[in-house]
DNA sequence: TCTGTTATTGTTATATTATAACAATGTAAT
DNA sequence: ATTACATTGTTATAATATAACAATAACAGA
């Protein structure tokens, strides 16, 4: 589960390691400032690290939050297709794996017969404890 | 089609014909400067206007792209089913209206039954120009 | 018409998110 | 040792967005 761990460098683990902590999506800014105790002391240092995290599927970016959390996959390669599920009175955020829903989105073509090689998908909601 | 553009503010109407004038998704700051010659100054005067369009579904939001782009359906009060495409090469974004893919959506259920209210969905692939 | 209420606008300052540019260091193969 | 390449450190700045408050306009009810 944690085996890639391995190959990802100082910096990235030390990110990776507090997105993985924390239950919620965490922003750029909050992390900066809970690694500046490990030696990071530049946002340029985070933007890096998230930067690979992302590419190689270890965290997603919501990108209607500006903030990264972690990727919950045993495979955690998947980066190409996401889907989450975010409520609008908490900010508490989940990660959707329905392979129903991806399969659905990933064979999706529009109008003129074109296909996609990469989705985002949000979704907003009130949650059950908020309700 | 544009009849709901007489309920709008003077600012908001300024904001949003520069915004239909424009082919593709525009930045904020982009049309700060467009709209500098009918006297928006500021900064908060187009992101007020922005949130108000975006609201009343006159406009969306490309959060991946932090840019903005008229909404061409005809009823124009689609704000919580909204689908694009985009092209990573060209960065030309087009709104997708699907009755089957908004369908689909509107009624997708997570594990634990939650609905949503509303989402929204970006697709990222190389357009047919691009190609 | 006056008056209170609400929406809209104008304005300054500042917060938040993200990247450019370049120097320094580490790593690993030859 | 030397080269090549990835990673790190550092400073500065760009790009995106909001807080806070004053001024004005719009408008309904007395």
């Amino acid at each position: 589960m944690a085996q890639k761990k391995e190959y990802l460098s100082k910096n990235q683990k030390i990110v990776l390691d507090i997105i993985e902590k924390s239950a919620q999506p965490m922003k750029a800014y909050s992390i900066l400032f809970n690694v500046q105790k490990k030696g990071l002391k530049a946002p340029p240092q985070v933007y890096r690290a998230l930067d690979k995290l992302v590419e190689i599927g270890k965290i997603h970016k919501i990108e209607s939050r500006n903030a990264f959390i972690a990727c919950r996959n045993s495979a955690c390669t998947i980066t190409n297709a996401t889907a989450f599920s975010i409520c609008e009175s908490c900010e508490d955020v989940k990660e959707i794996s329905s392979s129903k829903l991806s399969k659905y989105l990933s064979n999706f073509q529009d109008k003129e017969g074109m296909k996609y090689n990469k989705y985002n998908l949000e979704f907003f909601g009130i949650c059950k404890k908020c309700k």
